[in-house]
RNA sequence: GUCCCAGUACCUCAGUUGGAUAGAGGGUUCGCCUCCUAAGCGAAACGCCGUAGGUUCAAAUCCUAUCUGGGACGCCA
């Protein structure tokens, strides 16, 4: 096992399910029965009250209709075949309508303490992931335009998402799917081509449609392309025109979207290109292969994809009737590179919720293509609100007047703006506090943790100027620790290890700021009852450890979240 | 109209996948620095878990109906 918490739980359902075997074989003489009590699965859990017990089982209430007789009866046969030689156990008691409790022995505590310093930046790391290829794809804004509240949240999500993973044993691989193709870029081009003639000949020399790119960044874009090329494009033809300002537009937006996530820290493996696919001929090459699925049609001189047959209420166009493919088809061809050509094992799309209707049809398209679905998973993420002095600020595409990306860190900072948008989970409406994530002081919980790491990193500096410094932890007492405030650290410590592999399944990072809030709080409890600083040597030597575990471990959560470590503040 | 998400303290949200007396932070009230960072800690008050049925030893959690708020339903992406 690779760990303390892990290898305790181990233990209990061991020896739940070995004491279940015994008692069947014993009160059951029906093998039928006998085997499907034996097969029940043993479940443990935390008590939320502590004088519960450290853990808890309901097994003698689930076996109550097996075999036919009253939980408290069960629980007690269970009781008195349960072997707790060389375990953690140290006490079994049958409570409440039936619980077995389980009070296990604060050893446990102290290796796991002893086992988080001397595991340091690897405490927490797992291998459930197996070395699986997993691909987290997420922000991927549309390259027409800066990027918005719902790309920030999916950036510190998505990245945080993959952090936790990579600890959680998976090959994660982040990437970045730039839309330089299709209809939105020849609305991109159109747009630009306006501003650029407006600006040369006046507004009315042409009419901007409602349907265009309306925002000033797009007149900005023209300007700057006219600083450059003037007039010249002006008698050219439209479609040499378009492209040349479609290519000068997206290299530059493409540019500032590399620039603004690596300012947030967001680092991604490769950045894709849906015109390669178009170009290297992957696009049509997936649509052959749906049209050989029995699972497409022909109506009105489009392709169809029959999304009925997986939930979804219409069907939808693959090909449209005048040739081109549908930003569905493409999506098909992406994923079919994903997993088809790269091989990854599992896929992981951040969506804003908007999309939701995208999702049934995507995973049936990837079954038409012989991919299994359940190798797809999409998080939908609900979208942000900001507010300020209580009351929403609106973000407004049409007038152009959105809060982007950029804003937002230059307001209140990168560590605030990841933390925050890893502070609800993503199913849920955020709303972001602006006035908060700017505050300096204890009600912004960024700053709550963060003070939190300095003042330790304070009192290590402080014994160290004094020549102490943390010995062996083999030579350390950690079992003179037995203030209530210093074992309730202890037990949220090593329980970090577990709150990776729940963070890592429920794919949920905002598990992590929790914990790290909590983990906090408990510091600052231990720092007001108990003094590091004492005269007895022995004691002191414990404390520094747990200052040293605690450490540690915020250290590695932020890490994951990419915020930083203060030593001082 | 169909579908998705949400509804838990005055506010913002958790609730370990069905468990024991429903939690945290903020706000409110009251306490704690001669000593390692008071950017901190402690205590008190605050609840029809939207509503009504059902499933069972047990429901905030699962099922049905219903109300409220947000969103999606294009040969857009």
């Amino acid at each position: 096992m690779e760990n303390v918490i892990f290898e305790t739980k181990n233990q209990i359902i061991k020896a739940v399910e070995n004491a279940v075997s015994a008692v069947s074989e014993l009160l059951l003489t029906d093998d039928e029965a006998s085997e499907k009590a034996k097969n029940t699965q043993v479940e443990i859990e935390v008590p939320k009250d502590k004088n519960h017990g450290d853990f808890s089982t309901n097994i003698a209430m689930k076996l109550t209709k097996i075999m036919k007789n009253a939980p408290g009866k069960i629980a007690e046969a269970i009781v008195n075949n349960i072997v707790t030689d060389r375990t953690y156990i140290e006490k079994v008691e049958i409570a409440g309508p039936g619980f077995i409790n389980f009070y296990l022995s604060d050893n446990r505590l102290y290796d796991g303490l002893k086992e988080a310093v001397r595991l340091g930046d690897d405490f927490g790391k797992l291998t459930i992931g197996k070395g699986q290829k997993v691909m987290v794809e997420f922000v991927s804004a549309n390259p027409t335009g800066p990027m918005h509240m719902g790309n920030a949240r999916g950036g510190a999500l998505g990245d945080s998402l993959a952090s936790v993973l990579e600890k959680a044993g998976y090959d994660v691989t982040r990437e970045f799917y730039i839309n330089d193709a299709g209809a939105q870029i020849d609305k991109f081009g159109n747009s630009l081509e306006a501003r650029y003639i407006q600006n040369l000949k006046g507004e009315d020399a042409v009419e901007f449609s409602a349907d265009w790119y309306q925002g000033n960044d797009i007149k900005r874009l023209a300007a700057d392309f006219i600083s450059i090329y003037g007039d010249s494009y002006l008698d050219r033809p439209s479609d040499e025109r378009k492209k040349a300002l479609v290519k000068f537009g997206l290299e530059k937006n493409i540019s500032n979207l590399k620039k603004d996530l690596a300012n947030y820290r967001i680092n991604y493996d490769v950045w894709f290109n849906e015109s390669s696919i178009h170009e290297n001929g992957e696009v049509a090459e997936t649509i052959e292969i749906l049209k050989k699925s029995h699972l497409t049609y022909e109506n009105d001189g489009a392709l169809w994809f029959k999304s009925t047959e997986f939930g979804s209420e219409k069907d939808d166009v693959l090909i449209r009737a005048n040739g081109f493919p549908t930003y569905f088809a493409v999506d098909i061809a992406y994923h079919r590179n994903k997993f088809v050509k790269r091989g990854f094992d599992k896929v992981i799309n951040i969506w804003g919720a908007d999309h939701h209707g995208h999702v049934a049809r995507m995973k049936g398209a990837m079954e038409a293509i012989g991919v299994d679905s359940s190798k797809l998973e999409i998080i939908l993420m609900q979208l942000v609100r900001l507010m300020k002095d209580g009351e929403a600020v609106r973000m407004s595409k049409r007038t152009g007047e959105m809060i982007t990306l950029s804003d937002l860190i230059e307001d209140i900072g990168i560590d605030a703006a990841r933390f925050f948008f890893n502070l609800r989970q993503a199913g849920s409406h955020l709303e972001f506090d602006l006035d908060l994530a700017i505050a300096q002081n204890n009600d912004n919980p960024v700053f709550y943790v963060q003070y939190a790491y300095a003042r330790i990193a304070s009192i290590i500096r402080n014994l160290s100027q004094e020549g102490i410094e943390l010995n062996n932890t083999d030579d350390i007492n950690a079992a003179l620790l037995n203030d209530e405030s210093e074992l309730a650290l202890i037990e949220k410590i090593i329980s970090y290890p577990e709150e990776i592999y729940l963070s890592s399944l429920s794919m949920e990072p905002s598990k992590l700021t929790r914990y790290v809030m909590d983990l906090s709080a408990l510091f600052h409890s231990f720092y007001n009852n108990c003094r590091v600083q004492c005269d007895d040597k022995n004691l002191m030597q414990a404390r520094l450890m747990l200052c040293h575990a605690t450490k540690n471990v915020i250290k590695n959560v932020f890490d994951i979240l990419k915020i930083d470590a203060p030593e001082r503040m």
